[in-house]
DNA sequence: TAGATTGTTAATCGATTAACAATC
DNA sequence: TAGATTGTTAATCGATTAACAATC
């Protein structure tokens, strides 16, 4: 059964389940239709302890002595995160990165659904990608209430991220996933996630740097 | 002057130095000259105890009563990152994220440099992204040796990317920079860094659930 | 039943925030 | 000098790890 007290869950945690998502899917299609905390940790980087608190904290989903079923707690950790329903996308700026995630096969079977794109260069309006054709900019609003777009990504370079925020927001989205490098404000009740590939490789130059000066 | 005793730096300190950095440049680029913890938390998100928290484990860099000189607290961050010198990438698989990194003009303004790319696609061989030829795979080890590249980027499909990383590190790269959604292991002197362009969107997702069920 | 493994409480660890002396 | 702001120490907060009773 699912844990109604939601809320006093940590964001480590929520960072968590896509892991454990992927890994079970994985453990599902090798066939096990059991798995212990134990074998799923060992298989994702991560203690037995650590799974199983994350998973209290949602409800109790194993049995004592036995383990998990995979195909249940799979079904469990799809409604947490909310990808047992469909979510309609829409890109603004297709340049090399939202080309290619315009194009990213696995989000589909997460239920996420591309509907729209958008760039302001005339040259690509109208080019389709991903079966999905590229409007002009100056139709995001009235496409994003259209098409019911309820998760914006922004892939525009850092001086226009703000302003295509805040007319998404306008338009009615209720999350944004901005790559754009630059810190973005939406209202409070607008769920915005941001990505920086940046960190990333900074991360590893200075790990590398301490290694071999 | 920079404090020498390293390693005692957190892992969630060593992910805002990046944020730090950029966040310098544009302030640096607006022709301010000082800049006090006050006004980059600001600007960042982050609070001024936080940031005089992270930088003191490196160093005093700032003047007390003054705040810090931009340019050389630029410069210091720069030497801590490694990003004052030069490093060599090569970008393994490309797809549609492969090829977007081999088009991101952002890491060229941070000392990494685009060395090789590598698809074992016959059609994608000889074509030249941003100046440089696609080559075979079956070219990794003898290029990563000739090109001095110490940085390996992995953007093949999850199941091909545990053995590329073997092959990488056989070769001689000391960090490797992973997009593909599995857990990969290597030597403990080779530096590993994971991207998972899943999470965010579902963590998005998670949120989304929570206001509008 | 005996062995295994969960769910949960307590202990530890680490990171953030608050406070303030040092000093420009 | 007075005001401002750093660098650092102490207090708080939160997350992870360890331990174990419950129970399949």
């Amino acid at each position: 059964m699912l844990n109604p007290k939601y809320g006093s869950i940590s964001r480590a945690t929520v960072d968590r389940l896509p892991l454990y998502f992927r890994t079970l899917r994985l453990i599902k299609s090798e066939g096990s239709d059991i798995v212990s905390s134990e074998e799923l940790g060992r298989r994702i980087g991560v203690t037995p302890e650590q799974i199983r608190k994350d998973l209290a904290g949602f409800g109790a989903f194993g049995k004592k002595g036995v383990g998990y079923h995979v195909a249940e707690l799979l079904n469990n950790i799809g409604v947490i995160l909310g990808i047992d329903r469909r979510w309609n996308i829409g890109i603004v700026g297709i340049g090399h990165l939202g080309w290619a995630l315009a194009n990213y096969r696995n989000f589909a079977s997460m239920g996420f659904h591309l509907s729209a794109l958008f760039d302001q260069n005339p040259a690509l309006v109208g080019q389709v990608i991903n079966g999905v054709e590229v409007l002009a900019v100056s139709d995001m609003e009235t496409t994003i209430a259209d098409r019911n777009i309820q998760i914006g990504v922004i892939t525009v370079p850092a001086p226009e991220a703000q302003s295509v925020a805040d007319r998404m927001v306008a338009a009615g989205v209720h999350g944004i996933w901005n790559f754009a490098p630059v810190r973005i404000r939406v209202p409070e009740t607008v769920q915005l996630v941001s990505e920086d590939l940046s960190v990333g490789l900074t991360t590893l130059s200075y790990h590398l740097r301490r290694q071999m000066p």
